[in-house]
This record gives C-alpha cells, structure tokens and sequence, in this order.
DNA sequence: GACACCATACCAACTGGTTGGTATGGTTAG
DNA sequence: CTAACCATACCAACCAGTTGGTATGGTGTC
C-alpha cells in the first residue's frame, strides 16, 4: 500500500528508547542489551544505524532538542503576544509540566553531562549545545522583554536565561533526591518570583496573574 | 614513636579516593579496580571494609556530608554575628569556592543522585538526606534572619534554603556543559540578586556590601 | 614472660556473569 | 542484481565479588 507511512522507522524507535531508559538508569548504567530490549529491536539493528554508544548518546542527545524545540515551540504560552508574558508563560509552563513519574520529565541532557562531563567530550559537547541552544531560545523573549519592560537593567538576557535553565535543573536534582516532584516546583516559584522583582520590582502585585490571551 | 600517628586509616583513603573517583566519573562507571587503584589500596582491602560497591556508594555519600558539614562549619562567614550577614555569607562563599578543576567543586551526592535516584533506594537516600540535612542548616539562619528582616513574607525558610540549594546544583550542570566554572558564579550571581529583593524590596543598594566583622 | 589462641586487617589470584561490539547470513525494496 | 536493513550467534574484555591465605597485634593462661 502507501510507502513510508504506519510503521515508526527503527532508529527513531531507538532514539525514543534511549531518551526514556536513559533518563531512568543513567548512561553508563544503561545496556544495550537492554536499551534494544525496551525499543523491540535487535542488536544488529542497532548497530546498523549507531557505530557505537557514544555515537548513539550524540544522536541522542541531538533528538532531545528537536524533541524538546518543537515542544515548546508548540506550547501555549507561545501564542503570546507580549514577549514579557511569554516569559512569564514559559516559567509556569515549566513548572505545569513537572507531573507524572520523574524520568517523564526531567531532562536527558542535564543527566547525562554529570557522567560525561570529564570522560567524553563528544557527547558532553552535545549536551552544551542541546542547555545552551534551549536557552538562547529562551534568551530571545527575554531580550524583548527587557528591551520594553527593563532597558536599563545591568543583567543580560542570555545570563538570565542560562540561570532559568539552573533553577530548571537544579530542581529535578532536589526532586529525583526527594522523590518528589513539588519540590522542583517550588523552586521554580521562586523564580518566577525572581523575575518579578527583575522586571517590575515596586509594582509587582499586578503582574501576579497573567492569562492566556490566544492568538 | 608515637602509636598511631602518622598513616591514614585504608577505609578513610578509600572514602577520599570515592570523593574524587565517583565525581569526575560518576558512580556507575567508577570501577573498584580503578578506585582500589586510586586509593593505593587493594581490591581484599577494599572488600574487607565494605561489602558492595552500593555499600561504598552510601558511605561516600555520607562521608560527603561530613566533610562538607565541617568545611562551612569552619568558613569564615560563620563568625558574622547577624544571621541575614550569614545567609548572603553563605551565597558569596558558595561563589568564590567555584575555583579550580569541575569535580574538586563539584558535588557528589549531586552526581550520584541523578544516577540511581530511579534504580537504588538506599544510595538515593543517602544523597537526600546529604542535601536536604545540608539545606536545613542553611535555613536555620534563613530563618533567623527572616524573623528580624522580613517576618511578614510568605516564603518559608525551608523552602528558600532548597531553593538555594537548587541554583546551586543547576549551576554545576551549566559548568560541566560549558566546561566553565565561570558560568556557575553567574547564577549564583542571580541568586544573591533574588536573596537582596526578599530581603530588601525596597533599599536593595545599601545591603550590596557586607563585610566580615571578626568575631 | 612465653605461649596458645583468636580477631582484625589486608593481599593476590581467580571466577562467573555481563557488556560493547563483530561476523555472518537472510530478507526486502527498487 | 544490489544495496539497505535487520537477525542470530558469537567473542574478548571487563567487572563486581569470592576465595584461600598471610601479617599483625591483642588477650588470657600458666
């Protein structure tokens, strides 16, 4: 019948394995073996799309932006107009989707680096460009923002956006200790608290309740 | 001479070597040949003194919190007398410690915790109680300080410690991305900014240079 | 004080299972 | 036919943990 449609194509299916097995146990803990089990596919499937683990850790890696990407570029907050209240739209966002298990929500990239930070460039690299490209995209509204709301203030869009992605990361760390997902969310109401001062620091009442204004 | 001078302990050289082994590499890639060989120990010893590398794991983790506890126990910000002073001496300190190679500053149970949180209750316990024990001293003097600068707000002490704590861990993970400790000290930046708001909304330019006041 | 006795501390070689990776052969689409 | 795709069987290296044994020092007994 129709050509390419219907069946999830391997590699794709292995990448999606990965993102889920490796966010649960680790990367080093995680086995082929055992990632190709829970993606129902053979070894030699494996490696006829990914030379080798470190290879498969890139690839992955580079699927969790695009995964992660058209997540939020899809996310309601996106249809704001304002560019300070899709600041604001993404810290509540962020902190709406932290439900369900731990290894649903929290990030690959930001589990992965602690491991291979000082042991495998490659994949470390990967890991940078995956925080710091979601960042830069954070950055942007920021910058808008701060252009319209705060063009005097001393920080910088990009530093604030890489501090977001801190707390981000930061709180599933408290959380997988705890076990506990409310704890992230609390820390990321502190910063949106943060961002309150920054941007409206005598007047911050008002801003307390933004609402979705579609279109 | 003397009896028992001189030689560390082995279970006390295996512990040290953990620290360090287990942060730049993580746990679950740490073999015991390459920690046994790193502590200038054998593998017999090793197993004399522990009984699993799970085992090992635990007791690293609270090691940590031992040498962590007596470290800022000991940091110069202790002796401030007012506990507001503290609390940012706490935030500065925790920035200018951000020196040297990612894992001497880096933190374990940080690390470890993001490996087994889903796979070993009793290591993820063992990092829970490190960090949050760690936290709740930190909101002792949060709490002391809120009772005298801002008894009316809303946010608790706990609640602000783990949030600190939360920054600070997110900001490793920047650092291990970017390879950069300088990256880290930005956020912690943003944090001290955060802590100046709460702490005074409104004549945030004053508080912006504290001193140590010996004794 | 000398000897038997024993517990703790440590060592080096070994083991059985696991792991990342390979060799090879079959199947399907163009 | 050819080449991409995938399955099965297999391997060498590796790893956590074991084993059998030695070194050392303390304690009780006579």
């Amino acid at each position: 019948m129709k050509k390419s449609a219907a069946k999830t194509p391997v590699k794709h299916k292995i990448l999606d394995a990965a993102l889920s097995v490796i966010r649960s146990k680790g990367y080093a803990a995680t086995t082929l073996d055992e990632l190709c089990a829970s993606a129902g596919v053979t070894k030699g499937a494996f490696f006829h799309h990914f030379k080798s683990k470190e290879d498969l850790a890139v690839s992955a890696a580079r699927h969790w932006s695009s995964v992660t990407n058209e997540f939020f570029e899809n996310a309601p907050y996106r249809r704001l107009s304002d560019p300070l209240e899709r600041v604001f739209g993404y810290v509540d966002f962020r902190k709406e989707i932290l439900r369900g298990k731990l290894p649903e929500f929290t990030c690959l990239v930001g589990t992965m680096v602690q491991e291979v930070f000082d042991t495998n460039p490659s994949i470390r690299k990967a890991c940078q460009e995956s925080i710091f490209g979601h960042a830069a995209e954070v950055a942007k509204d920021i910058q808008l923002a701060k252009k319209r709301y705060a063009p005097d203030s001393k920080w910088t869009a990009e530093s604030l956006a890489l501090h977001i992605q801190a707390v981000i990361q930061g709180a599933f760390i408290l959380a997988k200790a705890k076990q506990d997902a409310d704890i992230a969310a609390e820390s990321v109401t502190h910063l949106r608290q943060y961002l309150e001062f920054l941007f409206e620091p005598s007047n911050l009442k008002k801003r307390r309740k933004l609402k979705l204004t579609a279109r």
